[in-house]
DNA sequence: GCCGTTTTCGGCCCGACTGTTTTCAGTCG
């Protein structure tokens, strides 16, 4: 049993235990999952070299846990959980989706209305039945529904980042194969889409059929969909459709355009070979002459697109935007690359809500090829997260201008940058005093509470914040949760507008359930010449490897390594800002 | 149930908000 799975067993747990009415036991429980999905190794190997002993040094991890990991390695199954589970038989991971509803809600839920699942949720908030239970009312049944609703909208798809290890592991499992002479994961995989629903792989094979029987008996798949010598397809253990397709090598660039997408972009270019002529379908590019078909390329994709008269262009443009026009008049821009990040500039320690010290981001860092981070703990009124205070902030300044000295004694050539995540309250203001922010190597502001205010209240609240004359940069701009929560009502455009008047940078969060800003404001902004910054979001040093989905974000709005300050070095990147003009 | 010490049991991140109540439970982050 994987890490993973033995992680989430232990958070649903914690969720029982909370509809239990247990008071602490239920946070001890997400902590040992927390700490376990953190975990580099795996459980099922700590625990055949060194034990139960070995589980139980894990930090969170107790003797009474410890054991009950040890009964899921050994099984496969945990009694304790299971009579949780039949004590309370109802889709959990699903209802838990829903915004407002947590353990004790639903627990009442299921007692009073035997709901076990979203339908029959569904069902009975459209009955009215819900408002007349205690404790609930007819704005909290108003709530569910919506919420059902948007979850319908988001429909069954995963989020990238999250699902990248697992289709990089069986990509790598498969390329392994002495078999497989090419493989490349297509769709929209490949144009790094936000989400994804499911993952096409296309392999060149002289023989396929091993590579075909390695694929559908893999450990992680729940289901064989089809099973073919050209073509199989399976569903994972976590409801992902994996397809794998055989391809000859004289067609693969054509087929891997196919594959590639988008749909709307496939159709442009079909458009544009109809017009010469031509004719293109995944098995190439042909020229029609006396009713004959002559292929005249498909190998590759950079012979199609030149034929076409267009020059190559990168799977993240290829959404129909215009990138075929500007392909036809040589004039696409040059993306960022995926090695031009410099720095990261959204990073929280164990200072506030993350889970590593400055000194291991240090070493992560220097790992991620990256020259600098900043530091940007919470601030006060982020309670939970034991935000920072004026005070606290201030001893942290001290904290990294040690560190920094540090570094350069030892001629290490990194930098460690102070800032915060500081809080935009109601009114726009910030909840940090300012002489203490005027410390700051810059200032980042966000939104974290109050996210139902009027469109007008919500634009309004965030440009003072971007006039403001302290606050470098806006971090997730529009708020929004993928397949979990909208983007604050506001007016985008308003927004980079003043980012602009103001020289305010907006930021491209790369965390893979933000990525936020989205690409089309991306690409809004850039036009309007907006500075934008590219940070990981980081809580654990394993999240700095998130900034490559921000930067697939990026590149999917046009981005050029000019118009992200992080990818210059940090004495660059700070005379962009604001702070710079401050200090003159 | 874990941790840390005060070494054998007490404390456990905590404040704001929402929608329900009419003083607060539950959720969020």
């Amino acid at each position: 049993m994987e890490n993973k799975e033995i992680a989430k067993i232990l958070s649903e747990i914690s969720v029982y235990l909370e509809m239990e009415g247990e008071m602490f036991k239920p946070r001890v429980y997400e902590k040992a999952a927390l700490a376990i999905e953190l975990l580099d190794k795996p459980l099922k190997d700590i625990y055949k070299t060194q034990g139960l002993k070995g589980i139980e040094n894990i930090e969170g991890v107790g003797l009474s846990i410890a054991e009950k990991i040890e009964e899921l390695l050994k099984t496969g199954e945990l009694k304790y959980y299971k009579q949780l589970k039949k004590k309370y038989p109802i889709d959990l991971e699903n209802l838990l989706r829903i915004e407002g509803l947590g353990p004790k809600l639903i627990k009442k839920l299921y007692e009073k209305l035997k709901i076990k699942n979203i339908a029959d949720l569904e069902k009975a908030a459209q009955e009215g039945k819900i408002r007349k239970i205690e404790g609930f009312g007819e704005k909290t049944e108003q709530n569910i529904l919506k919420s059902i609703e948007f979850l319908k909208q988001s429909g069954n798809r995963f989020i990238l980042g999250f699902v990248w290890p697992e289709i990089e592991n069986i990509i790598s499992q498969l390329s392994h194969l002495k078999e497989v002479k090419k493989i490349i994961a297509a769709g929209s995989i490949r144009r790094m889409k936000e989400t994804i629903g499911d993952l096409d792989i296309l392999i060149i094979s002289n023989n396929p059929m091993p590579v075909m029987d390695y694929f559908v008996s893999m450990p992680n798949v729940f289901q064989i969909i089809a099973h073919g010598e050209t073509k199989s397809a399976i569903r994972l253990k976590n409801g992902l459709d994996v397809d794998l397709r055989v391809v000859a090598e004289e067609s693969f660039g054509a087929a891997l355009n196919y594959f590639t997408g988008s749909k709307n972009h496939g159709i442009h270019l079909r458009e544009i070979a109809m017009k010469k002529n031509y004719k293109l379908n995944e098995y190439g590019l042909f020229k029609i002459k006396n009713n004959k078909e002559i292929k005249i390329a498909g190998k590759t994709e950079k012979e199609i697109y030149q034929a076409l008269g267009l020059d190559y262009i990168e799977p993240e443009m290829r959404e129909d935007w215009g990138e075929i026009e500007l392909a036809q008049n040589h004039q696409l821009p040059k993306l960022i690359g995926y090695n031009d990040l410099k720095g990261d500039l959204q990073i929280q320690t164990n200072w506030s809500d993350g889970s590593n010290s400055i000194e291991e981001y240090i070493d992560a860092a220097l790992k991620n090829n990256l020259e600098y981070i900043a530091i940007t703990d919470h601030t006060k009124s982020l309670a939970m997260t034991g935000g920072c205070d004026e005070k606290k902030l201030l001893k942290q300044i001290k904290e990294i201008d040690k560190i920094n000295q540090k570094l350069e004694k030892e001629k290490i050539n990194f930098k460690v940058l102070k800032s915060a995540e500081v809080n935009i309250l109601k009114d726009g203001s910030l909840d940090i005093d300012k002489k203490v922010l005027a410390q700051l190597d810059f200032v980042a502001a966000a939104v974290h509470s109050h996210f139902n205010m009027t469109r007008k209240e919500m634009t309004e609240r965030i440009c003072k914040a971007i006039r403001n004359p302290l606050v470098d940069i806006i971090f997730h701009p529009t708020g929004r949760l993928i397949l979990k929560r909208p983007p604050y009502d506001l007016d985008v455009d308003k927004i980079i507008n003043e980012a602009k008047n103001n020289n305010t940078c907006l930021e491209i969060d790369a965390f893979p359930d933000r990525l936020d800003l989205k690409d089309e404001h991306i690409k809004k902004a850039i036009e309007k010449g907006v500075k934008l910054s590219i940070d990981s979001d980081s809580h654990s040093i394993n999240h700095l490897n998130y900034l490559k989905f921000g930067i697939a974000q990026a590149r999917r709005g046009w981005v050029t390594k000019n118009d992200i300050i992080n990818t210059k070095p940090w004495p660059e990147m700070l005379k962009q800002l604001k702070v710079n003009q401050r200090k003159k």
